[in-house]
DNA sequence: TCAAAACCTGACCACTTGGTCAAATTTAAT
DNA sequence: ATTAAATTTGACCAAGTGGTCAGGTTTTGA
C-alpha cells in the first residue's frame, strides 16, 4: 500500500502452483521460485495459526529463508495475506462451471459436489485460510465477495430457476443451497479435527470423504426433488 | 494451569448469562458481575480477532475496566480463552436432547435444525470463537471432542439406528447427517458475511434464517427419506 | 467498629513482532 | 569482462504484548 513495499516486487506475475520442472536458468527463475516457496508457507501458517497469530518469522523458517527475505519479495504481511487470499479465490471460482443450464441436474451437482469435498480433502489449508478470513469480517474480502462471488451465484441462480420452469427440479432457493453445499464440503477440510474426533480417527481416511461425499449428494439431490443413486456424479 | 493463576479465581462458580436482577449486596457479586463482562467482551473479541489477535487490553477496553482486572479475575490469556470456550462448550451440547428414540423423527430433527439456525442468528460469536478452535486444531478442545461430543453423537446414533430399523427413516450415517446439519447451520454465523453479500444485505434479516432452516430442514428430512413440508418442527 | 478478605489499578518489565536498512553477493545483459 | 539490477541477510528498532506487583480502596463478616 505505501511506496516502501517490496523494492521490486511486481511486474512477471508468478504463476504460483507449478514450478515448471525446467527452467532453472530464465531470468526471474529466483522470484518465482522463492514467491511460490512463501506462499506455500503462508498459506499453512496462515490457516493453522490465523492472522495475527501467523508471524512473518515462522513463516520464513517454513519456507528456509531469512525473514528479510519475506519482506523483500511481499513487503508487509499484509500484502502477503492479500497474495495467499488471491490465490485461493481462484480456487474458489473454478468448480461451478459443472452447473450449466443444458447438463443434467442431477449429475451436474452430484459432481460438483465431489469435486468441492475433494478440494477439501486435498487442499484443507486453503479453505482454513478463507474461513478464518470470513469469520473476521471478510475485511480483504468484501470485494470478492460483493462482486465475483455474487455475480457468479447470481448466474447460476438462474441456471437453477431454468431447471425448475423445466421441471427438471424442484423450485429450491439458490443461495442457500449454495450456502449448504458450500457449508457442508468446507466443513470437511476446516472441522476436520472434529469429523476426526467423531470417526475416532487422527486424519479422516478416504472411506470419511466418500462417504460425506455420498451422504451430501443424497442430501442435495433429494432436497432437490431428484432421483439419489449411490456413485451418481462420480 | 500454574499456581500464577488467578489469585481468587475460583470457587462460587460465576452462573455467566443472566445477571439475575436482584442482588447488588450479596458476596461474591461484584465477582460475578465482573467475570460476566470480561467473558462477553473476550468472546466478541476472540471472534472477531482470532485468538492471538485477541489483546488482553481489548478485552479490558470493551469490558470497560483496565487490563490488570482481567488478570487479576482470570490468571492468563489462555484461560480466560478456556473459560470463554467452556462457556460455549455448553451451549453445544443442549439442543440435541430433542432427538430421542421415540420422538417423532421428522419433527424432532426439523426442530433441531431450526434450534441450531436460532443459535446461530442470537450467538454468532460464540459459534465463530468454536469455529475458530476447530480451524486451529482444537488444541484446547480435543478432551470435548474425544469423550463428551463423541459420546453424546454414538448415544444419537442409536436413536437414528433406531428410527431406521423400525422402518421410520431410511438408514443414514449418522456422524455425517450431524456434521452437515452443523456444518449448514453454523455456517451462518460464522460465514454470516459471505451470506450476507450474497443475498445483498450487510446483515442478515429474519427472513434469511427463515428461509436458512427451511432449506436444510428441506434437505436433511428428505435425505432421510422423509417428507416434507413447510414449518415442519417449528 | 474493625480487621481480614476481596478488589482495584497505574506503573512497570521482559519479550515478541513487523518492518527497515546498509552492506554484501549473485545474476543478467551488453 | 563489466556493470547495472536483482537478491540476500544480519543487525537493528519502535511499537506492542502478556503478565506482574505494590500499595491502595472497598466489601464483608463478626
Amino acid at each position: 500500500m505505501s511506496e516502501t513495499v517490496a523494492k521490486g516486487a511486481d511486474a512477471k506475475e508468478n504463476g504460483a502452483k507449478d514450478s515448471g520442472g525446467k527452467d532453472d536458468s530464465s531470468p526471474g527463475h529466483i522470484r518465482i521460485k522463492n514467491r511460490a516457496l512463501i506462499l506455500t508457507a503462508a498459506e499453512e501458517v496462515f490457516a493453522t495459526q490465523g492472522y495475527r497469530g501467523a508471524t512473518t518469522a515462522a513463516i520464513a523458517q517454513k519456507a528456509g529463508l531469512p525473514k528479510a527475505n519475506v519482506h523483500y519479495y511481499f513487503g508487509t504481511k499484509e500484502a502477503l495475506y492479500h497474495a495467499v487470499l488471491e490465490d485461493i479465490l481462484g480456487l474458489w471460482l473454478g468448480e461451478l462451471d459443472r452447473i450449466t443450464e443444458d447438463s443434467e441436474p442431477a449429475t451436474a451437482l452430484a459432481a460438483y459436489i465431489r469435486a468441492k469435498v475433494r478440494h477439501s480433502r486435498e487442499r484443507p489449508l486453503a479453505s482454513k485460510v478463507y474461513a478464518n478470513e470470513m469469520i473476521r469480517g471478510a475485511r480483504h474480502t468484501r470485494d470478492f465477495l460483493k462482486n465475483e462471488l455474487r455475480n457468479l451465484v447470481k448466474e447460476k441462480a438462474k441456471v437453477l430457476e431454468a431447471w425448475a420452469k423445466a421441471g427438471r427440479i424442484e423450485p429450491v432457493e439458490p443461495i442457500h443451497l449454495f450456502s449448504v453445499i458450500w457449508a457442508a464440503t468446507q466443513h470437511y477440510a476446516d472441522f476436520e479435527v472434529q469429523v476426526g474426533a467423531l470417526v475416532g480417527r487422527r486424519q479422516l481416511a478416504a472411506k470419511d470423504y466418500d462417504e460425506a461425499a455420498e451422504t451430501v449428494v443424497r442430501l442435495v439431490l433429494r432436497g432437490c426433488g431428484l432421483p439419489y443413486q449411490p456413485g451418481i456424479g462420480s
